[in-house]
DNA sequence: AGATGTTTGTTCAGTCATTGAACTTAGGGT
DNA sequence: ACCCTAAGTTCAATGACTGAACAAACATCT
């Protein structure tokens, strides 16, 4: 996150024009039809004049563009239209995942201005961490390349990593790459194309969330289950993230389904992961555990994508094998999803990742499950939806999250420019 | 909560005097020593002269007073020590319990200035909400007239139920009361010691957490699990309550620890209530229930003392059905526990309710799961605390959130005066 | 005792962003 | 043409903070 400065500052003249651009842009940004000062002045309760001036200086910075003037309904001189500018601070997505390092540019509009991805050299080639890095400073260097190519500046980055985080962005343990206690900040100073710009680093599943919340409602309330190797959540409520007190929230592979279950590689039992996992019902399925599926392993990797088509042409045959072994799982996490509906009070989940994928044989014992297990059911009956980003969900949260935090702050992007 | 007015409202002057104000007031209020207009200022970073009229303000409305100039340590100009002041806005906390009906006045400085609670008028003797209503506004009365001999004025009331409000007051259902559908707001009108007043309503384990988190640092991360007849739950994280998407975060009781374990009254199965409610403990103890612990019966209430101290005396003596009973119990609250730490991403559990009293008993299982289930557990291992305040927690945190409220928003207790 | 130094608290002009009201601009409808 | 409506701008007034100078009150050193 960015300098986080307290909430506890005092607050002055220029807090409140900042507080107030914010609020401005914010009526630009979330509206699908161009705004007119008139519109935010009447949705903010600030004044024609107020609002003017703030549009003034987003118009100078840049952030803001105005289209021509357009004719109401009811006659009257015709509103000029504000809209977020194509040209305004672009932001740049980064994710370090188990298969591969990408890279996502967007416009402060949120088109997709540049997209790029590269297979993660693996440990068991001798390269760690810093091959890694590497990789995703030559996918940077292409990227920053494109904007100058449109004359965009890049206002920042983030960077989606599977694992636990520390505050100090140190990554603590990443178990499906196979890393511990890696330094990214350090790593992300010693690329040249990364050096000069601010990265923020959040876990995986979080920023998925984040890129699953900004497909749908601003306000939106969900569960984000992703599955994989692990499984991971993305806690969103009212819109905002939840993160806990270290940045850890969502931890759901390791909640326990079956006290006396299998062991787990984390020393516990009836883990989520020994059912829902990709290893687990890989194995219950019958079918050969790809690599890197055996968690703990260490070097983490493998081609997951050729054994979860496998997977769907099996249960697409009604092979009933396979598909009971979905089932399982289904009902597991929906046993696991229902508890942690019950604890944060959500009436939503969204499946991502192989989930997303396998959503069909698997939603249905989730929704089961939620249906007679969530106290608050007959007042908000459970929804599970299939995510809509599905693979891609961490990289667009990344890149979403800044281009959130620019929006949020419009008086920082202006300053340094 | 106060008349929630939207985040994205636009700032103005007052916005800025109103935040300043908080801030120095809570500055005066979180220190434990007399604070002097200088230490406010470099406190929070404004001048010497803004702090000043800041607390000229708050002298002016009675809300800090000054105490006798005392000298510094390095010589120069003794400071004027600044304190919240006795004679200040005071505030109610009133509960609805299934027991009792009480309440408490605290003073400014959290202070008890009153303190009484009645026996709740039981349903089998054809009393509904109304009764329990109206024995509240007794007691209010009796409040009221205390503060009147005190001459303080009381700022306003928060009331705690247990069981699921919605956003508009109705208590949804409380199946420990009898409860359902019952129109709080409208109760609380029709009684003229309270119809006056700001009230508001919330879940009793939500300011349960809230008065346990006014005994240590302000800002403290905990799950507070709250025992009795159901397990209710309350998540405190960096000194703030999580609500969730309704107001029914925390509900730990309906999480399930065995997927095929006994029938819950809620409808599912293996339910934690099932092993660690008051009920299921008593029978496993193979004592007799107390009335109203078969949950569901509707009328709540019941003589949860006797049966309790009952159950602390024969395991003081060390029965070993009794002590085997508790153990299990406490294991099973350990897996509920371990997963809402580990999807909250917190550190630290107090055992609130009859689990207080039990304490000695539950809490070497509850600890002894955490360390095996929580996932962190190598970088922050849990904390297993017993609640300082027990019993009262609900009321004294009833109390504690108005004055949270009062010090939050100064100028709002200013302008009715 | 007196001078010096230090820290607290106040006073006052200056600055800045918002408000509110008048004014200008630019259409639509009859 | 004339009136009506709504958008956007201009400008004096207001309110709250800043910064600097000043006054008050005490400790210490000579």
């Amino acid at each position: 996150m960015p300098p986080t400065r307290g909430p506890d500052r005092a607050a002055d003249h220029r807090s409140v024009r900042s507080h107030n651009l914010a609020l401005a842009l914010r009526e630009v940004a979330r509206a699908d039809v161009p705004v007119s000062r008139a519109d935010i002045a009447t949705a903010t309760g600030m004044t024609r004049a107020t609002a003017s001036s703030l549009v003034e200086s987003l118009l100078a910075a840049g952030i803001v563009a105005e289209l021509a003037p357009r004719a109401g309904p009811r006659g009257g001189r015709p509103a000029t239209g504000l809209v977020l500018c194509e040209s305004g601070p672009a932001v740049l997505g980064l994710e370090v995942g188990v298969d591969a390092v990408e890279v996502c540019l967007l416009r402060l509009t949120g088109s997709v201005a540049f997209r790029a991805s590269a297979p993660r050299p693996r440990s068991r080639d001798g390269a760690g961490p810093a091959a890694a890095f590497g990789a995703l400073g030559d996918l940077t260097r292409r990227a920053r390349a494109a904007a100058e190519a449109e004359h965009l500046r890049v206002a920042g980055a983030a960077l989606a990593v599977p694992g636990l985080l520390s505050r100090d962005g140190m990554l603590r343990l990443a178990p499906n790459l196979g890393w511990r206690d890696v330094d990214v900040p350090a790593l992300l100073a010693a690329e040249p194309a990364l050096a000069d710009l601010p990265v923020t680093v959040d876990n995986e599943a979080d920023l998925a969330a984040l890129g699953e919340l900004s497909t749908g409602a601003p306000d939106a309330s969900f569960l984000l289950v992703s599955g994989g190797i692990g499984v991971g959540a993305g806690v969103v409520v009212d819109g905002a993230l939840y993160r806990g007190r270290h940045g850890w929230g969502g931890e759901i592979g390791h909640v326990c389904v079956e006290p006396s279950g299998p062991a787990c590689t984390c020393g516990a039992r009836g883990c989520l992961e020994q059912y829902a996992g990709l290893g687990a019902v890989l194995t219950a399925a019958g079918l050969p555990a790809a690599p890197g599926t055996s968690a703990g392993a260490g070097d983490g990797g493998g081609d997951g994508d050729g054994v979860l088509t496998g997977l769907v042409a099996a249960a697409r045959e009604g092979d009933p094998t396979v598909v009971r072994a979905l089932s399982r799982a289904g009902s597991a996490l929906g046993v696991a999803v229902s508890g942690a509906l019950n604890l944060f009070d959500l009436d939503e989940v969204v499946l991502g990742g192989t989930y997303a994928t396998l959503f069909d044989w698997v939603a249905p014992e989730v929704q089961r499950e939620t249906s007679r297990r969530v106290l608050s059911w007959h007042w908000a009956p459970t929804v599970v939806r299939c995510s809509g980003l599905g693979a891609d969900a961490a990289v667009v949260g990344a890149a979403r999250s800044v281009l959130a935090s620019v929006l949020a702050a419009p008086d920082q992007v202006v300053a340094p420019g």
